[in-house]
DNA sequence: CAGGTCATCCTAAGCGCTTGCTTAGCACCT
DNA sequence: AGGTGCTAAGCAAGCGCTTAGGATGACCTG
């Protein structure tokens, strides 16, 4: 049929993210995908590799949306407020492969884990350096900025522990709530 | 020896919190306790029946610090200060635990779940509920109460995914540091 | 106080099953 | 004629858990 690599990478997202990637068998992702247990070898080197895959992906794909909604604003009000608001909507709406980015870390070889950290530290520096610039501008008060930084990613990040599609939430709706309370954790008092 | 049931639990706390349920073998835990594989079904079920007694008494310290905390205090803003500082040092101190408690839901049989997940509910109303009293009495300006209230407990599980004992931050700073971002998500603006 | 009884707590051994992964080979397209 | 993408079959290892029985100490009995 169509691109085989692209459902069985399809089929790992799923199955990685309902048991986790120790709970899921080669076989579990191969019959989802509509194919012998053997077909994954043929695309990745391992059961490792094909998570390593999706993770590395899933995590180009949030920095990607967290610096785009940085650089279409220039004070840091209007920025901070755009890269919350993206990067949870992000979260709520591939709440799957962001599950796998969160929370199958552990399972990485040293090797890859390191390369998915170098992302996930970007993604930390963004935020940082928009809450600096906005208190040296006075727009911010915040103590503890690398602290603050932290918290408000953890509102995202937290989401797709419990997150799930057709719930009473929309991802808009998160958004606009996360993203309006980092304003107000830095906003000053 | 000493309580043999104890070291078992133990045991089980730093293999689970480690390497997961599913990636921590029944063999692991027994040789962490110095015991043999057949001394955990002597206390024990099963492996899901060792992380069910783990993760509902440490579900009934989180609720417990929880209460008290609220208990100590009348008026809302000291209320929701105390809570959120007490549960978040708590999840620091007894990160291990609180690494069962919020991740390994899913390998509970659904008869645990669902008694775990009240204890869960018990949580999140008693912060809905100072929220709620405190926008009754005008201290807070709260538009979505109970997603504000799921935010404050984000930070304080969150916590668990990356803390580790020993480093920058200390218990007690990241339960000030916390306790007060969710002052100023609650604070009129 | 000596000897027998019994419950408690643990271990050695291993059973039946599933796991990640490999091998050999087949079908198809160019 | 050869490369590509897949499968059927199965291997070695490791899994959760069971079974049968040994060691220990408390407690009766004569």
């Amino acid at each position: 049929m169509d691109d085989a690599r692209g459902r069985l990478a399809a089929a790992a997202v799923e199955a990685f993210a309902d048991n986790g990637f120790h709970a899921t068998t080669t076989r579990d992702i191969a019959s989802r995908a509509g194919m012998s247990p053997a077909a994954l070898y043929v695309h990745h080197r391992s059961k490792e590799g094909l998570l390593f895959a999706l993770s590395r992906d899933g995590h180009l794909a949030a920095l990607d949306v967290v610096t785009e909604a940085a650089a279409r604003h220039d004070d840091p009000t209007a920025r901070l407020q755009a890269m919350i608001h993206d990067f949870t909507q992000w979260h709520a709406e591939h709440s799957k492969t962001a599950r796998i980015v969160q929370y199958e870390l552990a399972a990485l070889t040293p090797d890859h884990l390191a390369e998915v950290a170098r992302h996930r530290r970007a993604i930390e520096r963004t935020v940082r350096e928009v809450l600096e610039e906005g208190v040296a501008r006075g727009e911010f008060e915040v103590a503890d900025v690398p602290g603050t930084a932290l918290a408000m990613l953890s509102l995202a990040v937290d989401l797709v522990r419990w997150y799930e599609p057709g719930g009473s939430r929309s991802p808009q709706q998160l958004a606009d709530l996360y993203a309006g309370l980092a304003l107000r954790m830095a906003r000053p008092l």
